[in-house]
DNA sequence: TCGTTATTGAGACTGATTCTCAATAGAGAC
DNA sequence: GTCTCTATTGAGAATCAGTCTCAATAACGA
């Protein structure tokens, strides 16, 4: 099976901390490393609802488990909820996202996390995890804007325009 | 008096866009330029509130306004509510946070804000606003942590340990 | 000064996440 | 396999920051 190592690690992580392994977290480590992208956590608990009754309060119990020993990366890049993602070792990334059409685009930048751990380093900050989130307009979204031209963009703006 | 500058450039976007500058919009604005570092609503709301009564309601639309035009920035630094702070044009600045005691360290990083605008213009990104926050354990809290010696951290483990 | 309409205040509402606590069930000992 | 101990679960209540509603107020251009 896929997710053999990750799998001994969550499993090890949970018993070196006297916890105890459930049917429950295996099925939670399964769907997010079976999905792939970012993922909310009401949508791991409806697919998990699909075969087998779990509650909303274990799934995030779970999540929380598996930040803590490294396999998922829990992240605000929208405006409200958390998204999580299986993290692959030693493949951190970082996201842009649309704020029109929210959109995630991943990229991967070494000269960055480089300069990261530099400053960190010269902060004596040990550093344990790292949000990089550039938000603007994707490029599918800019074009768009220009050929409707209608004003300043799709977010309604905090003054009440006179445009009904 | 100070921040003239900014303050025309805030009752100029508000005018711009047909809206009003009310006592209470000034108000908050000379809270947020007064204050130095990063703020929540609610700590603007009740500075305010010592001396003019004003709602929540109009705080949180009134920061909305000021990020709108770019004279104030809004980040997700702890886990919980937004923090804001007004932003000096041509200063940006990124962010240490330690985990254990919450505080706040910033720092400067001309290449990494080179490095961020080239991938943004790599991914034919329009690049708005940035978060770039970088979460681990200060210089203090690790050597705290190091005289108590006492388990894994301050965090309390998703895992119910045996220690009472 | 007047009229239009953007803004305000108070409180209701939302929605994601966390908490509570009784019932359930891992897992080590025998 | 059975027993015991206690970590985990499920259901729903609670929290809490932020948003929305709507009638009353007040900018500001005419
Ligand atoms: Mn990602
Ligand atoms: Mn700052
Ligand atoms: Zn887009
Ligand atoms: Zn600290």
């Amino acid at each position: 099976m896929a997710n053999q190592v990750e799998r001994e690690i969550f499993e090890s992580y949970v018993r070196r901390n006297g916890g105890r392994v459930t049917p429950e977290r295996l099925r939670l480590f399964d769907e997010i490393f079976s999905q792939h992208g970012h993922i909310d956590a009401d949508r791991l608990y409806r697919a998990i609802r699909q075969d087998r009754k779990i509650s909303r309060a274990t799934v995030y119990r779970n999540l929380e488990l598996l930040v803590d020993c490294g396999l998922v990366r829990r992240q605000r890049l929208g405006q409200r909820r958390y998204l999580y993602e299986h993290v692959h070792p030693g493949q951190a990334h970082d996201h842009l996202v649309c704020r029109v059409c929210d959109r995630v685009v991943e990229f991967m930048s070494p000269a960055i996390s480089a300069l990261q751990r530099e400053i960190a380093r010269a902060h004596g900050f040990d550093p344990a995890e790292h949000t990089l989130k550039i938000s603007g307009i994707c490029v599918g979204c800019a074009s768009e804007t220009e050929v409707a031209a209608t004003g300043p963009s799709h977010r309604r703006s905090a003054l009440r325009s006179t445009l009904s």
